[in-house]
DNA sequence: ATAGATGCAAAGAGTTTGCATAGGT
DNA sequence: ACCTATGCAAACTCTTTGCATCTAT
């Protein structure tokens, strides 16, 4: 039986109340505002743990490490900022996309990743 | 100056001659078919020369090692199979994908990753 | 002969795992 | 009290780097 642990809720309460999907490190930092003394470690396991049972999603990025966000019901895809490296969420897909594939591929998924600069960054104009 | 090594040749070689972008990994079994005591290093530090160089361009996935391909002319996106983790190239482009992003974000590009079987594992029907 | 390239092994970075202990239930 | 979860450190995987040696020019 899984039990509730300060760690796990703070964990949980991080990726829960961000507007982002984060990286294991940005919920280390995050829930350590809760928990001082908390590992990298147990982020990994609860990360796991919590995808497994599934109320958060690991957001696959091309070349980065993964980030996490609440299990959402909408299909949607990312931005990444290529001068923060943050990932935010974007609304809405082109659609259609099985087409692509060449003769005989079947498809079941994708991902779409945008790129380019944040809101944050653009004003910063870094 | 840069020279002409075998190594060199035959990793240039292998890569061109695939018909999908290849990992390092499989650059190197194919390459040592070649030159025997080829080492993973070389490979590394080759796959980041020809990268410089611009007669090679890695292709990030989601969530897996980046691959190789010769550099194209046109811009594409990729397909990897889940059955056999290899990555295919998918000719076509949604477009328009700019607009997906929240306001005040600048869009400069995108990766577009598909996901299914491949033809062959489909065949296998694994 | 010179200086870039290679192979090996060690070093890094990020993630996972083993183990003794802390702490939910 | 029992047994899961944690923190630390070691182990792992993938990639990069240092260094002595090899080799293209």
């Amino acid at each position: 039986m899984e039990r509730t642990t300060r760690q796990r809720s703070a964990i949980r309460a991080v990726i829960d109340a961000a507007s982002r999907p984060l990286s294991p490190q940005e919920v280390l930092e995050a829930a350590r505002a809760e928990v001082s003394g908390l590992g990298i470690a147990t982020v990994y396991r609860n990360l796991k743990l919590l995808v497994d049972e599934g109320s958060i999603q690991a957001v696959a990025l091309p070349g980065d490490s993964p980030r996490y966000e609440p299990t959402h019901l909408a299909h949607h895809h990312h931005f990444q900022c290529r001068s923060c490296q943050r990932v935010f969420d974007v609304h809405g897909c082109p659609g259609d996309l099985a087409r692509l594939a060449p003769a005989g591929f079947a498809v079941d998924g994708h991902e779409l990743t945008l790129y380019g600069r944040c809101a944050e960054c653009m004003a910063a104009q870094g």
